[in-house]
RNA sequence: GCCUGGGUGGCGGAACUGGUAGACGCAAGGGACUUAAAAUCCCUCGGAGCAUAGCUCUGUACGAGUUCAAUUCUCGUCCCAGGUACCA
């Protein structure tokens, strides 16, 4: 029957069969199961753009491997999948191809679906969730009613894109160099009341737990602290002169205080208007404050603006020492941040530096940094570790300035003081003077969640002119989302416009007249908790199961893009803080381990006449790319991330069809390890799939030289005649191996399992797991296997194909399954004889490949008999040298002087110092 | 701008805790097999030089430094990517 084996590996006969008998025997179905240990594991689910493309594909497979890995270790692993399925790009392609978000939505989401499951990932598909389904929904109206209970929401005014042509809000990545993308008029800001969650409430802790999460890459703990932005510093008091009205400021350095010469608000700081009105500013400060107002806020934006300012007309008085300080308002100042007003110390603050120069204000030095102080009292020193020798700062000659620590002057009676003493010396001053406090700012702002969008979650709340914002009562939830609408051509939401919609009864009072809010939410919400929803996804008495929940969560392992460092990671992490607040649950922190894959990335590609384009769109020839529609040429943009918007993406169906599943897998594992980004190029690909096909014939020879006999877990299979001898994977020691070869055989497969089982465990770096298994192979392909092979070469033989496919399984499962199957180790290929088969105890054992344990490795077959040291003059590789490895240093040191080559180099010079380290190198300084 | 990463042959990448730079693979070139092609197998493959079975120099973005020894540690510079609160 083995002869009958295939010449080469074909996919499109083998994935379907084995997708088939996956889904028809319940593989992947999870469910609690006390008696063991349970695994969550779980990638970022997809937002359903239309198709997958090359960065889910690598995604996805990730995580299906430590799946099916941990599977493989003996836990009880819960895979689940769903769909980020409300958001802004459904709207625009309702607008564009004329349909409805919901139709393209759940259209996109079947096709994404058949891809994932054409890849033969192991997902629990029973679980899956839908964020736009008002089962999943009316879930987080609850929940925000419940925060609303709590005082964890409130209302405000703040700001949005506004294209007055659109009549409507944009998005930041709807603004193009300040314009609206659809229409080009310039983007202005606009006032809106809007909901916003209170995750400052939070900052602290969550700062604090960035330092109890061991399992998360620092990087992305480092993000996220800088993000929170905790800083300490002290909130002063200054007097607005001739008012008894005082302006207060956030400081993180009180010790400059008296270098304080100007005060900078925020345009939209109350004062500004106040302190300007009647003054001769006025007219100049309302032309900034309004210019101001129209610009973008995103941080990168402001930052990008020039450091500019107007004066309001008005001063203050520095509290230390009574100097008469500017007002100005400045386009750098935050309201969001401190008090929005920003007490000014040139000398000691570059951008304050700038400002001052640029607007012809004082400049006091109030600290002399002490490497200053030092230099400038042994005139003559160099101090070569330090900065450059400065003399002491006078304020006529500074070039920039100086925030560097040192010693205060011109600070009245704190004058000689160290500078990190008079922060709180000076902050404990003012405190006594009632001007003062010590404090703690944070970066991070309250979560913004109203957006002026119809493809969301409806915030469950109606606006009554008698009782204000009333909550909709809990027994009226889901507030569902309007199916019979039409997007509007401009953009807009249209849910304003539908009256059936906004017209409600005030829950309170019974006004008729009350109306319904007809924002939505924020699309982070719905996947700060997608992930407990899993774990009982058909719940229709709360969010979760709470024994569910228990048995579940966290999540063992979370796996998904770099670029969800901060937002989605943080909105999760403060999510499981308010239900834990809620009484919910009893933990906090919702990702136990967390890997950060890199960024699949390809150049973007823009036609003059159609707007971005697919790269199958374009025609390249000599680095030119043209538009294959107009024949234009085409702009070769950037390298970026591959998303549905910039069109760079590759669809892997064209891989698919060429290749299958698993080299597909298999190639996007082996490009690169998970955590580095990938420039997407399909060059290696042909190189997989020689691979697996020289695993594929290496099957057939290793079943051509043992016939037809193979034993596994104590029990025979396959048909035995009693004339053949039965051969069966050699797993004993090391030391009862004759044959030199099959020594070297046996120690390369034990160590390519504790090389692949350490890649797995410790980061995931299947690419060097797969190099591993192809020198295995490339070993086992050195050696003429044939049935005239020894006894002993054909078990050991087995033995290494055997772990060569169980350590591959995870990766190319369906390949996997099938050699199992050929190589009679599958309880399949018994159906036919299952009298072979004793008992139904062993049909349990056997399984399919899926099925198996994790192979494990013998400490005393790791060992070789000799090591290679390398012998080094002056730090340069000259010779090498094997010997024995159980060698003394002293034995390698006179071996390494005795080599020829060395004595040429050495030539009877006198050597200097000999280093040895332990059986590696010998290196000789002459 | 700011925060976080990254930069190694023609290409993707490897190198444990500072100890042989280039594992594994792709591409390329040469050869074997074949009527031919595909497939497969074997050999070469960072650069330069020389007295060419080999040897020497040089090389991990760039410039300094620490060390017996640096892709790895320190400082500075350049470039690229991710995020920057309404893309998800």
């Amino acid at each position: 029957m083995y002869s009958m084996i295939d010449e080469r590996y074909s996919p499109e006969k083998v994935e379907s069969r084995w997708q088939e008998y996956w889904e028809n025997n319940n593989i992947f179905r999870a469910s609690e199961d006390q008696s063991k240990n349970k695994y969550y594991l779980l990638e970022m689910f997809p937002y359903p753009s239309g198709k997958i493309h090359m960065g889910h594909v690598r995604n996805y497979t990730i995580g299906d491997v430590v799946a099916r890995y941990k599977r493989m270790n003996g836990y009880n692993v819960l895979h689940p999948m769903g769909w980020d399925a409300f958001g802004m790009p459904a709207e625009n392609a309702a607008i564009d191809n004329k349909t409805h978000p919901a139709a393209w939505t759940y259209e996109n989401i079947r096709t994404m679906q058949g891809q994932l499951k054409r890849m033969g990932f192991s997902y629990d598909w029973e679980r899956e969730v839908t964020t736009c389904t008002p089962e999943y929904y009316r879930w987080e109206q609850w929940l925000f009613l419940k925060m609303l209970e709590k005082d964890m929401v409130y209302r405000k005014e703040s700001y949005v894109n506004w294209c007055e042509h659109c009549q409507t809000v944009l998005a930041n990545e709807q603004v193009e160099s300040d314009m609206c993308w659809r229409c080009g008029e310039m983007v202005q800001q606009k006032k809106l009341w809007q909901w916003f969650f209170r995750i400052t409430n939070y900052a602290d802790d969550l700062l604090v737990h960035c330092d109890k999460l061991p399992g998360w890459p620092e990087k992305v703990t480092v993000m996220q602290k800088n993000w929170i932005g905790k800083s300490t510093g002290s909130e002063l008091s200054f007097q607005i002169e001739g008012k008894d009205e005082y302006i207060k400021v956030f400081t993180t350095r009180p010790d400059t205080l008296f270098g304080a010469t100007f005060m900078c608000l925020a345009p939209e700081h109350p004062l500004v208007e106040s302190l300007s009105k009647g003054t001769e500013q006025e007219i100049m400060v309302a032309a900034f404050v309004d210019k101001i107002s129209k610009q973008e806020r995103s941080s990168s934006a402001i930052e990008s603006y020039e450091k500019e300012g107007v004066f309001v007309g008005a001063w203050c008085i520095n509290p230390a020492n009574g100097r008469r300080m500017p007002i100005y308002t400045a386009n750098f100042a935050l309201m969001e941040y401190g008090t929005g007003a920003v007490m000014s110390v040139p000398a000691h603050d570059q951008r304050d530096f700038d400002f001052a120069k640029k607007y012809n204000l004082d400049i006091i030095v109030v600290i002399q940094p002490k490497s200053a102080t030092a230099d400038a009292n042994q005139s003559n020193s160099i101090n070569s570790d330090s900065i450059p020798a400065i003399a002491i700062l006078d304020p006529a000659t500074m070039t920039e300035a100086c925030p560097e620590p040192g010693i205060l002057v011109n600070s009245g009676k704190y004058n000689g003081m160290d500078n990190v003493q008079a922060m709180d010396e000076i902050t404990n001053w003012l405190e006594s003077e009632g001007l003062g406090k010590k404090t703690v700012s944070f970066r991070l702002r309250d979560w913004g969640i109203s957006r002026q969008r119809y493809w969301g979650t409806p915030i469950p709340v109606i606006h009554c002119e008698s009782c204000g914002v009333v909550p909709v009562p809990e027994s009226d939830l889901p507030i569902t989302l309007p199916e019979d609408a039409h997007l509007l051509d401009n953009g807009g939401s249209p849910l304003p416009t539908l009256e059936f919609f906004k017209q409600a009864t005030c829950p309170k009072c019974g006004r008729t007249d009350a109306r319904r809010d007809t924002d939505t939410m924020d699309t982070f919400v719905e996947s700060s908790w997608y992930f407990i929803r899993y774990c009982s996804p058909h719940c229709t008495t709360g969010m979760f199961d709470m024994e569910a929940v228990k048995y579940w969560m966290p999540v063992d392992q979370y796996i998904g893009g770099v670029e969800h460092a901060i937002l989605h990671l943080l909105y999760s992490r403060y999510f499981m803080r308010v239900l834990n607040t809620l009484g919910l649950i009893d933990f906090k922190e919702p990702f136990t381990n967390l890997l950060t894959q890199g960024m699949v990335s390809k150049e973007t590609l823009k036609c003059p006449e159609h707007g971005y384009i697919f790269p199958e769109e374009a025609q390249f020839a000599d680095g030119k790319a043209a538009c294959r529609k107009c024949g234009k040429n085409v702009e070769i943009g950037r390298v970026i991330k591959m998303s549905k918007s910039k069109k760079n993406v590759i669809d892997p169906n064209d891989l698919l069809n060429k290749y299958g599943a698993d080299i597909t897998r298999l190639f996007c594992l082996f490009a690169a390890p998970p955590e580095k980004g990938l420039e997407w190029n399909d060059d290696g690909v042909e190189g997989c799939y020689r691979f697996i096909n020289r695993v594929w014939r290496l099957v057939a020879t290793c079943i051509e030289m043992t016939k037809n006999s193979v034993e596994v877990n104590g029990e025979t299979t396959g048909k035995s005649r009693s004339q053949d001898k039965i051969f069966k994977p050699y797993t004993g020691p090391l030391s009862e191996i004759s044959d030199s070869e099959a020594k070297k055989l046996y120690t390369k497969a034990h160590q390519t399992i504790k090389k692949v089982t350490e890649d797995i465990e410790g980061s995931f770096h299947f690419n060097t797991a797969i190099s591993a298994v192809m020198e295995l192979v490339n070993t086992m392909y050195s050696i003429d296997l044939t049935p005239n092979s020894s006894d002993e070469m054909k078990t050991v033989t087995l033995f290494s194909i055997k772990n060569v496919i169980l350590l591959l399984s995870p990766i190319v499962p369906h390949f996997a399954e099938e050699v199992w199957e050929l190589m009679g180790l599958s309880v399949r290929c018994q159906s036919a004889d299952s009298a072979d088969v004793k008992n139904s105890d062993s049909i349990q054992k056997l399984g399919t490949i899926t099925e198996q344990p994790w192979p494990t490795y013998r400490e005393d077959a790791l060992v070789t008999d000799e090591i290679l040291v390398v012998i080094q003059i002056n730090g340069k590789l000259r010779s090498k040298f094997s010997i024995g490895a159980d060698s003394s240093d002293e034995l390698i040191q006179t071996t390494a002087l005795a080599d020829e080559i060395v004595k040429k180099h050495i030539e009877g010079k006198p050597i200097k110092k000999i280093i040895v380290v332990r059986k590696k190198l010998v290196n000789i300084v002459i």
